[in-house]
DNA sequence: GCCATACCATACCGATAGGTATGGAGGCAT
DNA sequence: ATGCCTCCATACCTATCGGTATGGTATGGC
């Protein structure tokens, strides 16, 4: 078990089973190690959540970059990308573990706050004030949609019409 | 304290400290009394969770309706009077909640239901199929700007210009 | 005045959480 | 072969959790 290992097995017991599947007993039991790993790689459990955290971030957000770049030439809008490149039932789960620790909510707010930036800027218009207002739209829709759980086809589908809905009035 | 208090405390407590501050020394302390009292009224922490969020759900859902009611007068579309009414902290909290009990789980999916089927019939034209696709978008983007914490204002702004998107795709 | 019942404080229990201290097994250099 | 350093298992500590058992006080009916 490294450091990474650690971290990666973390974030599939957090999508596998949420917030809970982060206790330390939990965590070791499902790698078949013990604690005396964890403790090894990690000075704790601060330590631990903020590298988990750190991690998903640049992750999630380079798949995001990518889906976004590639986007003019597969021709699926931001909405569609995002549906497509996030990790729903992750992104969730990232939420309700950042409701019980202020270090993960900082570095959640941060992606937040970045993916839009980013995806304003794959608008048509990326300076206009309004990119801005239109990214932090489709974003937090997404985001909805994978907290009440909805499954990637249907948030592949509702993502596409609010793709044309937004570039409909975005051209008008 | 009765039953109702019990769940009332609860649920500001949920709202101003997250998950974490339903511990029931937490809540004991919060409100002055000991466990006694408690276990008195709820048969155990089952039992507290569903009350909880059963009148979580009917306290909302009631207050989306009469928001939507009042729309037509008011003027106000179904995404600003979501974001009017509903209390986006404690939405917030909620799914985190319920990312850790399934209990809790079932009831916040079958309001988010109920809710998407408001909206829908609050729409121009409540029969088409599309009715429901434009209600589920506006819903999750109102509930994706609380889960980042948009504050009331923002969120207001943003769902008028949602609500002005909606309308204007809708009537194409 | 008596008794039942509602309400709640106190004290205790077992399970589990995070955390620490320690020591053993294996590679690698000298 | 020796010594060191990485990696991890074991054992133990303390705090806190949900939960139970019990006993005390207040209030209402009769």
């Amino acid at each position: 078990m490294t450091r990474d290992e650690w971290i990666d097995q973390g974030l599939d017991a957090l999508r596998a089973d949420g917030p809970g599947a982060l206790a330390l007993s939990a965590l070791a039991a499902r790698a078949g190690v013990t604690k005396g790993s964890f403790y090894h790689h990690f000075s704790g459990q601060g330590d631990y959540l903020v590298a988990l955290t750190a991690k998903w971030s640049e992750r999630t957000s380079a798949a995001i970059a990518a889906a976004l770049s590639a986007a003019p030439e597969s021709g699926a809008p931001a909405p569609v990308a995002l549906a497509e490149g996030l990790d729903l039932r992750l992104e969730a789960a990232m939420r309700a573990l950042a409701a019980s620790d202020p270090d993960v909510s900082a570095v959640v707010a941060e992606a937040d706050m970045a993916r839009v930036a980013l995806i304003a800027s794959a608008q048509d218009d990326p300076e206009s004030g309004a990119a801005l207002d239109y990214a932090r739209i489709e974003y937090a829709a997404v985001i909805g949609l994978a907290a009440h759980g909805a499954t990637k086809p249907e948030a592949r589908r509702l993502a596409a019409l609010m793709a044309e809905m937004t570039s409909a009035h975005w051209n008008e």
